[in-house]
DNA sequence: AATCAAATATGATTGAAATCATATGTTACC
DNA sequence: GGTAACATATGATTTCAATCATATTTGATT
């Protein structure tokens, strides 16, 4: 359930939470405990900024971890909230400063894990940088991102799922993509 | 000049390369090396999908890092090529696991750049979510995106640079951002 | 001082995607 | 078996940012 490396740390170091819709996971200032493992719902990071504006960092959704920085500061320095019904899982920060001095195959896990995710969000950006909606669509799909529905795919890539539709039935239609029978959208073999 | 921790590294782990436009960094399928700092001009990371799609993976502009995900794998999985005149800095593999393995703080400011980009790209793809220019601008703004030129913030934040001095323009109007004498925008306090 | 490149700044026009609307198909659950 | 929720699908209309055009200002280079 928890992504590798985390899923090596013992019980002791989780802690499951349930959460209405407007909880707050942790407020903006206080003591870092840990980080989080979204298991279902979503999580909204936002911060009070000096001059006094609101801005939303991160949805952390379902499958997704947030506060990871939090492990390298002595308080957070955002609000974490529910936007929906949620459960999430603490990670407790002191156990894994302690195993990442100890076990290195556990810490390369993490700087694993973090370079993904790097590499994961950058492509992402690159990505909402290509112009047309047909392009965009067709380099997702090239990528591997078309998984779950159409509407997750749009909201990744940053269309509307009626863009989305379109655009895969436009690329269809130019014999870029083609359709199996279980309505899954592949390259077109050349 | 290299973000930490990677300045802590000796002169030995560090190989300058200057590139003409097009010239390769490295090729996809290449025995990995090591990462690399771009110093100037810009790179270009680009796959080759089993599918037969080029897909971009990344434009990597001066100050940034590239193929940190390299120290994980034997071979690149991407091209790399200099879209302009570029200077980049190849940091060797072996120096970096090895100084990892026995420098505790080393080590921990590999994980703790990471993490804070992760956070960066993902405010960055939260930032790219919101729908109006005006809106968009002004969230750039309040989290402090705004340091080097306009048309710089503007192809981060997925908008043109006339786009950018519009928004610029009626947040002024409206009393939500104020000018100062240098030309720098500021939050306007309430 | 002259020249060139880039940043700043706006106006006019266009176009592509958002929005709104609607219909059917598919699961899942009481 | 009914209905509620969501995914798929597509047409009509609107809107906002892209594009094109142009001018001034600033900064660097010779």
């Amino acid at each position: 359930m928890l992504p590798e490396p985390f899923d090596l740390l013992n019980d002791s170091a989780r802690k499951c939470m349930t959460l209405a819709k407007g909880d707050h996971v942790f407020h903006q200032g206080d003591q870092t405990r840990g980080l989080f493992f979204v298991a279902s719902g979503a999580i909204c990071l936002t911060r009070l900024t000096e001059a006094g504006a609101l801005v939303t960092l991160h949805n952390a959704v379902a499958g997704s971890m947030f506060a990871e920085a939090s492990l390298y500061s002595d308080h957070y320095h955002c609000d974490a909230i529910a936007v929906a019904p949620s459960k999430v899982i603490r990670l407790s920060k002191s156990a894994i400063l302690l195993r990442q001095r100890e076990d290195a195959f556990f810490s390369e896990g993490i700087t694993r894990l973090l370079a993904s995710q790097v590499q994961d969000y950058r492509q992402l950006l690159t990505l909402h940088a290509v112009k047309t909606a047909n392009e965009r669509v067709f380099q997702a799909v090239a990528s591997g991102r078309l998984r779950g529905s159409v509407t997750q795919l749009a909201s990744q890539i940053g269309l509307t799922k009626e863009a989305c539709y379109r655009a895969l039935k436009e690329l269809t239609d130019q014999g870029l993509l083609s359709k199996t029978g279980r309505g899954e959208y592949v390259l077109r073999q050349p």
